[in-house]
DNA sequence: GTTCTCGGCCG
DNA sequence: CGGCCGAGAAC
């Protein structure tokens, strides 16, 4: 009679790896039960540290729940360090939303917000009040968001989403990951239109031409098509399909959000 | 010798 | 209480 002996796949860990429950049949501890994995070659491990050492660099542990084998961000917030908070949280925008992105990161090892003063007693320059709420942002700051992935209230981690290919990324990390993140963070920092970069000189050289209250991409069409196929992929919220590609023709409307942003807790930071 | 299993320490 | 690992039991 052989209880829960087989070795799962774990989803969680690179290809080949297994997962195993051993429930203990006798003694005091009866009725637990102890977690191992196998490598693919077959190696048994059976602690998180031990696999940890094992892996090294290769695979990030930090959220992998070793008992369920499931990926669980919340285990990123058991740092006592405090949260740096709030930086964006006097911006006006989408206040609803419990995302606090990364603060300016300088060569110190400490990460200090900035402020910028725009009016003192020996200078001269005039108070802009649009300005003056306005958080200075650190250049290509977006390239940070690599890495960190979305997860639903049930803390799964969510499947990314394809962008569509009208779509192209600006600066000095051109990948699809950070492009992604990049649109969605400006989703919900701020109510105002998202554009992309205007300026095409941006793109020939983001470092001076770079519109930081933009995100790093290229300007945008949207059409109506994509309007409504948008929309039609609300409703299938598991395969959640891919705007379509923007058409250069016909009507069309800028500063349409291209997804319903999943509704989650949006972006976990370490 | 290796592998399996439960105890028990420690955080 | 649960993770981790030591060590005796089992093979």
């Amino acid at each position: 009679m052989i209880m829960e002996r087989k070795r799962m796949d774990c989803p969680a860990l690179p290809p080949g790896w297994k997962k195993e429950e051993v429930i203990r049949k006798s003694g005091l501890s009866a009725g637990k039960s102890d977690v191992y994995y196998y490598s693919p070659t077959g190696k048994k491990f059976r602690s998180k540290p031990q696999l940890a050492r094992y892996l090294g660099n290769t695979v990030d542990l930090a959220c992998f729940d070793f008992r369920t084998g499931k990926m669980m961000p919340s285990k990123l917030q058991k740092n006592k360090q405090r949260l740096r908070n709030d930086n964006f949280s006097l911006s006006k925008g989408k206040p609803d939303l419990n995302t606090a992105l990364p603060i300016r990161q300088t060569a110190s090892i400490f990460k200090q917000p900035v402020t910028k003063v725009v009016n003192h007693p020996s200078n001269k320059v005039k108070t802009d009040p649009q300005r003056a709420t306005e958080q200075p942002r650190q250049l290509f700051w977006e390239k940070r968001l690599k890495g960190l992935r979305s997860s639903d209230v049930t803390e799964e981690v969510l499947k990314t989403m394809e962008l569509p290919k009208g779509l192209q990324s600006v600066g000095p990390d051109m990948s699809d990951e950070t492009l992604l993140s990049a649109i969605a963070s400006a989703l919900h920092m701020s109510s105002a239109p998202i554009t992309g970069q205007t300026s095409t000189a941006a793109e020939k050289n983001p470092a001076i031409w770079l519109n930081t209250s933009q995100p790093l991409c290229k300007a945008f069409i949207v059409t109506d098509e994509d309007i409504r196929d948008s929309l039609n992929a609300e409703d299938d919220t598991e395969t959640r399909s891919p705007a379509r590609l923007p058409k250069q023709k016909g009507p069309t409307h800028r500063f349409i959000p291209l997804y319903p942003i999943a509704s989650t807790k949006a972006f976990l930071f370490h």
